[in-house]
DNA sequence: CTAAATGTTCATTATGTTCTGAAAATACCT
DNA sequence: AGGTATTTTCAGAACATAATGAACATTTAG
């Protein structure tokens, strides 16, 4: 498959933040690629236009599968297996975010639970378990807040982010009208 | 200074977690001692205490200081500088959220807006430009929304994250109360 | 069943990242 | 100035991660 140098630039910039988004060069290159191109493509497609190896195609298959970012299909009277992106722009920002959340937060809130689970022995235990009370705190809320986000419509979310930090408008005047009423805090 | 096994525990999962959340072990394990330790530690004590280098102690609190994560204090009598982590957890999650910003998002970002400036030259090329404007779109719309959380007062954002899916509640009230002073779509 | 096509695995090689430690620079004191 | 404590730098060593490609496995057509 021949690129031109848009589509080069838009796939190696891939390549090149793909470290960062915590999978390797090669997997963000695939991605990329199959982000932009309207027809599925294959492993050997992958392999020849961005000149990696067969094998690191393989591998770089297996692991967008398990971050649920490709689906693979079928032609009639081909064997081969064709890959494309699975599902919207939206539901893979999800995924990714998902992922992330697992790799990065969640070992640390259990680590952080555990350790809260133990009476302090000394002083200086008792303000670490104070400063560790604080993260977990602040982590559970952001991953809790984060997958209720998850679960509204991208319609809503969408309504909500737009409307931005017009939000805090909205909450003052809830707190105006029913002051009891208020969220237990 | 001698650490607690419970301590320990701690300052070495952040330094297995530091490449996950944009720095590396000695530097995750750097921050988290600083964290839990009631006073402000020297290099040398941050060197004995996790076995590591002075070098590297030296280069680690550099990058630290470029997250804006540390705070430099002196004591009377003493040359020495000492290291603290600098404002409160609200802040540093603020910070690494924006450096991470920078890194991870505003490049792609920056190029995705290039990239749609120009004309497509023939079919692939429309293709490809609608998948980068959604992206684009999306990318915008979530660092535009986050910057503006980040402007909310910790209190405002705590209230509002604790309120949880509610929001969308609250979106629909208003909606039914005036449903022409939608927000624009 | 065999042969051709496709897909996967994994030991080895290549590349990239982090860490050390000695040397250089800087800051402070007398 | 000279001397000492402290920090910074950076070349090279140690370590970690990714990529290759040949061997192996699987599938399907004939």
């Amino acid at each position: 498959m021949e690129l031109t140098d848009k589509m080069q630039a838009f796939v190696m910039h891939c390549g090149e933040m793909g470290s960062r988004w915590g999978f390797n060069r090669t997997i963000g290159q695939m991605y990329a690629l199959l982000l932009i191109s309207e027809e599925p493509l294959s492993a050997n497609e992958l392999s020849q236009t961005l000149h990696i190896s067969r094998g690191n195609v393989s591998m770089g298959i297996k692991e967008l599968n398990s971050w649920q970012l490709i689906a693979t299909r079928h032609k009639p009277g081909d064997r081969k297996e064709y890959y494309q992106p699975a599902g919207s722009i939206w539901q893979m920002a999800n995924r990714v975010f998902e992922q992330r959340r697992k790799r990065e937060i969640d070992p640390t809130l259990s680590l952080l639970r555990d350790n809260l689970l133990e009476e302090p022995r000394d002083q200086q235990e008792r303000y670490a378990q104070q400063r560790l009370l604080e993260i977990h705190d602040l982590l559970e809320m952001i991953t809790e807040w984060a997958s209720e986000l998850q679960r509204l419509s991208p319609e809503k979310l969408s309504t909500l982010m737009k409307l931005g930090a017009g939000v805090s408008k909205i909450l003052d005047f809830r707190d105006k009208l029913s002051p009891k009423d208020r969220t237990e805090s």
